[in-house]
DNA sequence: AAGTGTCAACGAAAATCTTCGTAGTTGTGA
DNA sequence: TCACAACTACGAAGATTTTCGTTGACACTT
């Protein structure tokens, strides 16, 4: 396929499963899996597959040297929302991410901080609407294993 | 299922589809065929296929009074956008959709014009800070047929 | 050293998604 | 009226996703 440094898309199951990562990280598999079966029921057997599976697309990182391997995300939760924020963005607000965020403002009951903080990162982008790409799909604080 | 009041989430395919539809209703298959193939190729029967699923998931309503049945989105652009936000607002922001606007907000390379839209909905927002549910899930100047 | 429990690998079944070929129907122009 | 063109319905194949049962390897306890 056209991969690379493409982020895989990750399906509804391995999201849930990135989910729990990125709270539980570095876990096993059954850490993952009891993690899991908290919110629903699923097998020990359907949480190790899925996790293979996404080993092998690169959404998770494996250390095998312990006998109960060990799991990480590959990407950050940042990245990812980055990702399928723009992924979505793209097939349903015609690529404006700012009508989604528009859209999204709209519909969300924030709270004070939260609309606070938005004001903030107004501010500063209404001083620095030059011609450097403003986005941070690859904000480089973060901590990707691709 | 659980169906009722639910909107069912379209696929990839399906939401491509919906996108002509949105810009071009009513359609006929061949309509959205026309459309569909001047980005990508695809078989007429394909397109009617997935037109037929989507009717019985109701995605779509079908006007088959004429010979040529006539297709329209089940659902406004608008309606579906909430949909799929709030669906992605909860699978990765943990349901703070304004946690989701701001990202959406920090990558978006937004105009000048979309700037001050949401300044506009920033600042409606901070005066109207009550109980009453703020959101627009069902602006009611939409049009809908479920 | 044998027994017990945990783990990863493998394969496969079930469900869903995507695409298309074929058949049968209907309206239209010759 | 006959033939042609356009349309829908049906079925099915291939791809992908999701789930799970079984097997064999490994480690710890007794």
């Amino acid at each position: 396929m056209e991969n690379g440094t493409t982020i895989p898309r990750p399906t509804e199951a391995e999201l849930e499963l990135l989910q729990i990562l990125w709270q539980k990280e570095p876990a096993t598999v059954r850490d993952i899996y009891d993690a899991l079966n908290e919110e629903k029921v699923s097998g020990y057997t359907t949480v190790l597959k899925l996790l293979q599976i996404m080993t092998t697309k690169g959404l998770v990182v494996r250390d095998e040297a312990a006998r109960a391997h060990v799991y990480r995300a590959a990407f950050s939760q940042d990245t990812m929302q980055s990702r399928l924020l723009s992924d979505l963005s793209n097939r349903l607000f015609a690529g404006s991410a700012a009508q989604l965020a528009l859209h999204a403002l709209s519909m969300a009951p924030a709270s004070d901080d939260e609309l606070a903080e938005i004001r903030a990162l107004l501010e500063r982008r209404s001083s620095a609407l030059s011609t450097q790409q403003i986005g941070n799909a690859n904000k480089s604080s973060q901590k990707d294993r691709p």
